[in-house]
DNA sequence: CTATTGAATTATGAATTCATTTTTAATGTC
DNA sequence: GACATTAAAAATGAATTCATAATTCAATAG
């Protein structure tokens, strides 16, 4: 867990072939936001700044705009002249964040089902086919990712730059609950024919039904979710 | 339009009570914030760190934090090495976050109807009562004002944090052009008309109801405000 | 012994300074 | 005259330094 970011130093090792490396607050932003949503920072607890920096070996400068970002996002909350504190992510905030989520899909589907181009529906309907052979196989990785490539395939026929950007911001709140969630077979089977439901009422291009569709496939995410930290309680 | 901050300098008229005045890159996040959504700073304008300095009379570091916020919300775009240049925010904009706002509000109405509590849907309808009044008044500025605050408290009685919140941000991008639309009787007639059934629907507690209803409230002063701008063409 | 005050320490807010990248302009060559 | 190369200028990225507010802790009064 003592990892340091190194950039800019004396790394005379790695010839950098120019790939612009991004800068230092996004770099932290992206670290920061993995370890608060991973648990390394539990909710609650006070952020220092001089702690981080010298755990990531920068100033005190991008740290501080990565921690504005975080801000912005909700993650972290910031105090004047009295520091941050990691907002609280529990049970409770899954249960706040999923209806949101599902409310966004629900007009994504909306949207796509009027303004997807053939060529779209074409290939979201090969990704549902994709997801049934994970299924088959029993691999849960390969599920995961073409799940995610699903929604985010009706979300990006939505059209809606917008749309497109507040579910991401919000979906990546979440991103770990949602892959360690899929565990029953039951669960696992349901939802693959929730999606053979979606890919088919995306072809019908039946908007209200679509965006019912995903409305419900998100709350069903939740409702397994929730049953299994209740029964396994698998905390990291 | 050359305001200057001139916090922390050399006032010693205001004696500052021990008001804590908010950091600068607050201050400056707010205004910025301010100053694109009035169109001081057009879409697709670059922005030049340096400009603003002078502009402000601050520093550059306390104006990089604000400009890290303004990225996260959606109103800068942030290029690295390259500066930053203002989201374009045109009437496809529009068209693009009320159907987000309807669709988050459809949601917070479905909650808030399960959810309020006796006293919060009292406040709701003493509140529609007087837009009623507002309206026979012809009264805008407060006919606009307890609109906003009858929104408000719908989304604060759907008790979800995450909704409310991301709400907030994505209405702040259009709260000008919420406030120069209800121009014509007519809609404005009918937005209350709208209001009534939103408060029945809510005194009834019937969700899905009132969620479609504030799902159509929110599409239909889209429709309105388009009609005002391709009609008038009212730009500031 | 407890509570309160005040100095010392520590943490955050903001400006300045240094480093790197990008852009601009100029020069030279073809 | 057009294009490529390169030096100068300007802008952004990041570290350091300075300023201010908050916390800690010891000393003293009650």
């Amino acid at each position: 867990m003592s990892q340091t970011l190194d950039v800019g130093g004396e790394n005379g090792s790695q010839p950098d072939f120019g790939l612009a490396r991004p800068p230092l607050a996004v770099q932290l932003s992206d670290m920061l936001r993995e370890m608060i949503l991973e648990g390394a920072l539990p909710g609650g607890e006070k952020i220092r700044e001089k702690d981080l920096t010298v755990r990531f070996g920068v100033s005190r400068t991008p740290l501080r705009e990565a921690m504005k970002v975080l801000a912005a996002e909700g993650l972290i909350e910031l105090i004047p002249n009295r520091g941050a504190i990691v907002s609280r992510h529990s049970v409770e905030d899954l249960a706040d964040v999923f209806p949101v989520l599902a409310s966004l899909e629900r007009l994504a589907g909306e949207l796509a089902a009027v303004r997807a181009t053939d060529a779209e529906i074409e290939r979201i309907c090969t990704l549902t086919a994709n997801l049934g052979q994970t299924v088959e196989g029993a691999n849960r990785p390969q599920y995961f990712k073409i799940n995610q490539a699903i929604h985010d395939a009706i979300l990006a026929a939505s059209g809606n730059e917008t749309l497109i950007r507040t579910h991401a911001t919000i979906a990546g709140r979440v991103h770990r609950a949602r892959y360690q969630a899929n565990l029953t077979k039951s669960r696992w089977e349901r939802a693959l024919e929730e999606h053979g439901r979606i890919a088919d009422a995306l072809k019908k291009r039946d908007g209200a039904r679509l965006g019912a569709l995903l409305n419900e496939h998100m709350l069903a995410k939740l409702s397994s979710i929730l049953d299994a930290l209740q029964a396994g309680e698998t905390g990291t």
